[in-house]
DNA sequence: TTTCGCCCTTGACCGGCGTCAAACAAGCAG
DNA sequence: CTGCTTGTTTGACGCCGGTCAAGGGCGAAA
């Protein structure tokens, strides 16, 4: 969540096999001289400045990306201009994944900070992970696990209510943070009310109204988007009864 | 939706290269060569009975499965005892694409009908799309199909009422059925109105009650699971705000 | 055939969340 | 500093869909 100091020249490049996210990003469990050939695939990157669109639904697909620094959500917008996000995307998470489908994006992935990401071209990713087995298998989970979080956003939009959905949405967003360094009680959210209650189905207001419910009750500090967590087990005690057996 | 007729014996089988869903299914784009390839990789099928599950959250992940015949559903059981139905399958489609990403099955599918499945030994689909390219990117286009698909019910769960949600079920029911070359304006319905709750974020009585109130508006004609739909184009409508642009 | 159990329908009531509206806070340009 | 824009908070009110309850239909089993 710290905002980009990167260069706009791509060939001024840290490799994956130098990059200190390789724990979180594609090359996780590939030891180094297969790390090496990853390289080679990374050439390129792309900065991005807050609010700009790494690429929008129906453009052609081509590439997946890796988020190096900075924040991203993930949303399609409707014909009647309602709005749903998908996700929100922060250091050495994947994107793009949607478009292998049909050759184009589905969705429009919009950096909510300065962002920079790794650019992968797809059909390299492919041919590489043919002779690379463990790179295969570690983009074949990686895809998997995009399933596995829809579902969860599922059962969250379908059987939780309000504030079981914004606790929740605090617990993953927090842990997420948490196996990056940053703390996990304390987090400066890079997104609005709206695309909060976009992406949990509710109203802005609702989301506002839920903040101040869980500051009264002593759980959250809650400046802006200033959001400290003062009783993480309560919070998770919120969740609970909707955790999976 | 037909009822399997097909044999217990693993050995008694039809090759992907003779199936009738070669074109719904994994074998998609595969020229008749290649086909004849993927056919040593489905050497098993397993037959269940109306209500077995073919894995259950938290089985080890060894297959993925495609549907020969019959009708599932996937789902999950929270602790306190709500179920949450996260997809439907039927003739063609793959199922078991969750458990990749830890080696374990995250959900629990279960035959709505009696049912017949090929198993496809996971390690042995990576090998050999490892020198198949046609496989490889017609596997990924599967599971990312699957992300879009998951993407689509949060868009019905978090912006959809019941009247849009009811809608764009049978919609896509439909359209599923129809180019599966059944009708598109008859559905026998394989889940309870339950079942098709937990799955659109609502209870029993609303889905019932948005039944009866399509079948008072000369939408649908309902007896019980018997589904007639009477008016496909006001019902598209229905769903047509709630459209990505 | 009768009975049992599951599923579905329908009604009455109510509460959580959406809607509408107003005021406030913060960042930014001029 | 001033005024604008965008985002946030809070209140009042209403409705959609959840909850509780009763009754009916249908298939499976005896």
């Amino acid at each position: 969540m710290t905002t980009s100091t990167a260069t706009h020249l791509p060939d001024l490049r840290t490799a994956c096999s130098a990059c200190n996210l390789r724990e979180l990003c594609l090359p996780v469990g590939l030891s180094s001289p297969d790390l090496e050939r990853l390289d080679s695939l990374v050439a390129q990157r792309r900065q991005l400045a807050r609010g700009e669109d790494l690429f929008r639904a129906g453009d052609r697909f081509t590439s997946v990306y890796a988020v190096r620094t900075g924040f991203f959500k993930t949303g399609l917008t409707l014909e009647d201009g309602r709005e749903q996000v998908t996700g929100f995307q922060m250091t050495g998470e994947l994107l793009g994944l949607d478009g292998i489908s049909t050759d184009a994006h589905t969705v429009t992935a919009t950096a909510l900070e300065d962002s920079q990401v790794c650019i992968i071209p797809f059909d390299q990713l492919e041919e590489l992970s043919r002779d690379f087995t463990e790179l295969q298998r570690q983009f074949h989970k990686i895809m998997s696990r995009e399933i596995v979080r829809d579902h969860g956003v599922m059962l969250l939009l379908g059987s939780m209510k309000a504030e079981e959905r914004l606790a929740a949405f605090l617990v993953n967003l927090t842990q997420r943070l948490h196996s990056r360094g940053y703390s996990s009680s304390e987090v400066v959210l890079r997104m609005t009310r709206e695309e909060i209650g976009s992406y949990l189905g509710l109203k802005l207001e609702t989301v506002s109204r839920t903040f101040s419910r869980f500051q009264d009750e002593g759980l959250l500090d809650v400046k802006q988007r200033q959001i400290r967590i003062l009783d993480q087990a309560r919070l998770k005690d919120l969740v609970g009864a909707a955790t999976p057996c």
